[in-house]
DNA sequence: AAGATTATTGGACTGAGTACAAAAATAGAT
DNA sequence: ATCTATTTTTGTACTCAGTCCAATAATCTT
């Protein structure tokens, strides 16, 4: 009955990393409005229904490098490291090898809405962890304003370190260095 | 030949007000996604296409009141006011007379993410305003990190009182007051 | 060979947003 | 009254993102 979850069934065809591969080239050739989903799938070699099956929405794709951070920050608070190690621990894990998808695509995402857009959805589940986070390390309701200003201010100094490293071009410092300099700027040691 | 601007052509309809009492009405029946444009335009008794010439997207109904302020920061700042002083100012000038929409839908509303996501063009546009503001008081270049950090934690501070503001109901303080709180919780005054 | 399970696919659909040209309504000039 | 310039409104056709779903394909277990 009970079958061990990965074994039957048809096999992946090595499609997400394929997908992600086509549209990093077609938005480095054509930008990222320039390009469909329609495309890229064509180029995956993969119809365009796959792509849904591995990415909720085109402008995930600009967000995986982002979204893993994420996903590294959200399990390190979970284990209960605190707010500021948790934090430096996520930002030292995203290695320096590779150069974000949205750092070509940063002219692009000043002025396009839909990018802010969905770049807020990251900044937005940043701050909903950090706030979690400190409303448990002080003992103080979630939706207090000095939790959300706290959250946010720190939310913020994140944001703007990887700002800063995504705008430092190739002699850039490490993740973790601006992440450091931006949390000293607000003081999260008290 | 040259004729003042606002005489000449075809009146306006009245198109822009009845549009939004009719998507306020529509979004309180029916939530914000689950309303069509064409429904929205269809109780205003006016075409789909008019409802293009007044809004540039449908979300922008939910964010006019913020817009307002915004706008009114926009100005305060141009006109040479300091950063504090212009985040009072606007502030002080969002009456409590009217509920916000993005208020009454934040409820209704069965998932926020969509209104979350809509929001960030707001608070980018806070917090580019505030960062280019801080940047002249402070004669530093506009992308160091410490500018942007700062502008961050200020931006982040005003949209925290924003959102205490419509969460407060009935009961609410002014927002001036919410913001006067925050905005001394991350030491405007250095 | 026969299910059970999972991945891929095609196709039809909804709805937001764009583009543009035609029509309608006004004011002023001839 | 007619014409002209100007502005708003509208119809229409279009692109594309995202949803839904049923059919098919590839694999494993029995």
């Amino acid at each position: 009955m009970v079958r061990e979850p990965g074994s039957a069934g048809r096999p992946k065809a090595s499609s997400r990393g394929t997908i992600e591969e086509a549209a990093a080239e077609l938005f480095l050739e054509q930008s990222y409005s320039g390009t469909t989903i329609e495309e890229i799938t064509q180029r995956a070699g993969v119809s365009r229904a796959t792509f849904f099956n591995y990415f909720e929405s085109k402008s995930d794709l600009l967000w995986i490098d982002a979204d893993r951070a994420i996903e590294r920050l959200s399990e390190c608070l979970a284990s209960g490291m605190r707010v500021g190690d948790a934090i430096a621990r996520a930002a030292s894990e995203v290695g320096a090898e590779r150069v974000p998808l949205a750092v070509s695509q940063a002219e692009v995402m000043g002025t396009r809405e839909e990018l802010v857009a969905s770049g807020f959805a990251r900044v937005a589940r940043v701050t909903a962890l950090i706030r979690s986070a400190l409303a448990n390390e002080w003992v103080e309701e979630r939706d207090s304003l000095a939790v959300n200003v706290r959250a946010n201010a720190l939310a913020g100094a994140v944001i703007a370190a990887w700002g800063a490293w995504i705008r430092g071009g190739v002699d850039r410092l490490t993740l973790l260095e601006y992440t450091h300099d931006a949390l000293a700027l607000v003081q999260l040691e008290q």
